[in-house]
RNA sequence: GCCUGGUUAGCUCAGUUGGUAGAGCAGAGGACUGAAAAUCCUCGUGUCUCUGGUUCGAUUCCGGAACCAGGCA
């Protein structure tokens, strides 16, 4: 490995509905790019309107990788978004051409960005279970106590309430002998192996709610509901991850009688706007990120565009 | 026109036996290394509608006004 030249990757991402797709189809086409979806519930067939999949018209000739490629109740995690994602990006690049990670899942491009490894985890869902029993018979603070004997470090990171980490701190030392908090310190120190830019776009947030209220009113009339009711009729469960993305939960507890209309449609909004907040945190702190907001561009996507081609050209390319 | 109830944080409302006030929601900030569109943490000063009066002191009691509901004419 040695000697080798950095591959350029770019990555083009952004909270919900601030108009990522289609800047990254531009740039596709002006770089001789491809791209490959960093999005959780994209990946799922039968997920289209809800999750404001890429419609073929729209991707425009532009191959699109991790989209649509499980159905809706296979098991999609980062381990296997990253295999997927890399197996995307050799091919790519055997093309001679430049993979664009494209989508708004920070976890995801982060763990591809850097190269974090994951075992292959051997399925046995048996230990979660046990501690999830366990936590709801003897409560939270118990299975905290436990990550404090083998783990104290995690134990001092994780909150007792935030369950799912605590069990999976708990499982990882299960499964490998080792602690968590010293994989998570290591794979932190990590570089990337890439030649990367990463662009973020952005716009002001009263600007972006007022765009994600618009888009999920526009997601119903496109037939959100009747997108949902087929997923119901196919026998997909509220359990399931897929079906935990927004949009899917909300419409889904109003077709099960759960509540009327109205509130899922602003319930959905809420958890868009609070999801869009949520991703802006986490690039905030994401080292080396190139900021682009709408406003400085004058709301001009060519622009933005433009400003992205120029800058690539000046340095990874 | 009269009667009754209301007017407190962006919204819905609680409360102060008179010592300038607090919940939920919305919103803001943050964390995140195998559920990530998930999960979790932190953050509440607002002419207590206005105006007189009583009082050491009124958002709280009394009078008046305005506005909003509902009822009676």
């Amino acid at each position: 490995m040695s000697g080798n030249v950095k591959k350029p990757l770019v990555i083009l991402t952004g909270p919900t509905a601030v108009g990522k797709t289609e800047i990254s189809i531009k740039l596709a086409k002006a770089i001789n790019g491809e791209i490959i979806s960093a999005d959780s519930i994209q990946v799922y067939k039968h997920f289209d309107i809800g999750s404001a999949k890429v419609t073929k018209e729209e991707m425009d000739g532009v191959k699109h990788y991790l989209i649509d490629v499980l159905e809706p109740d296979e098991e999609f995690n980062i381990y296997v978004f990253k295999k997927l994602a890399k197996e995307a990006m050799e091919e790519i690049y055997a093309k001679g051409k430049i993979p664009i990670i494209a989508g708004g899942t920070g976890f995801y491009i982060q763990a591809l960005l850097y190269d974090i490894e994951f075992a292959e985890e051997e399925g046995d869902k048996t230990y979660r279970h046990m501690l999830e029993e366990k936590a709801k018979k003897e409560g939270v603070t118990s299975i905290h106590n436990m990550l404090k004997e083998i783990d104290p470090e995690a134990a001092k990171e994780i909150h007792e309430n935030n369950l799912k980490r605590v069990i999976r701190a708990l499982e990882y030392y299960n499964e490998t002998g080792m602690r968590i908090s010293e994989h998570n310190k290591e794979q932190r120190q990590k570089e990337s192996p890439y030649n990367f830019k990463y662009y973020v776009l952005n716009m002001d947030r009263e600007k972006l709610y007022n765009r994600i209220n618009l888009r999920v009113d526009i997601m119903v009339e496109n037939g959100l509901i009747a997108e949902v009711t087929k997923l119901k009729e196919m026998g997909y469960g509220k359990e399931l991850n897929s079906m935990q993305g927004i949009g899917y939960k909300e419409i889904r507890d109003y077709v099960d009688g759960v509540y009327d209309l109205d509130t899922a449609i602003e319930t959905m909004k809420k958890n868009t706007r609070n999801f869009a907040k949520r991703q802006i945190t986490w690039f905030k702190r994401e080292k080396e990120v190139i900021w682009l907001n709408h406003e400085e561009f004058h709301n001009d996507k060519d622009k933005i565009l433009d400003y992205i081609l120029d800058d690539l050209h000046k340095t990874i390319m």
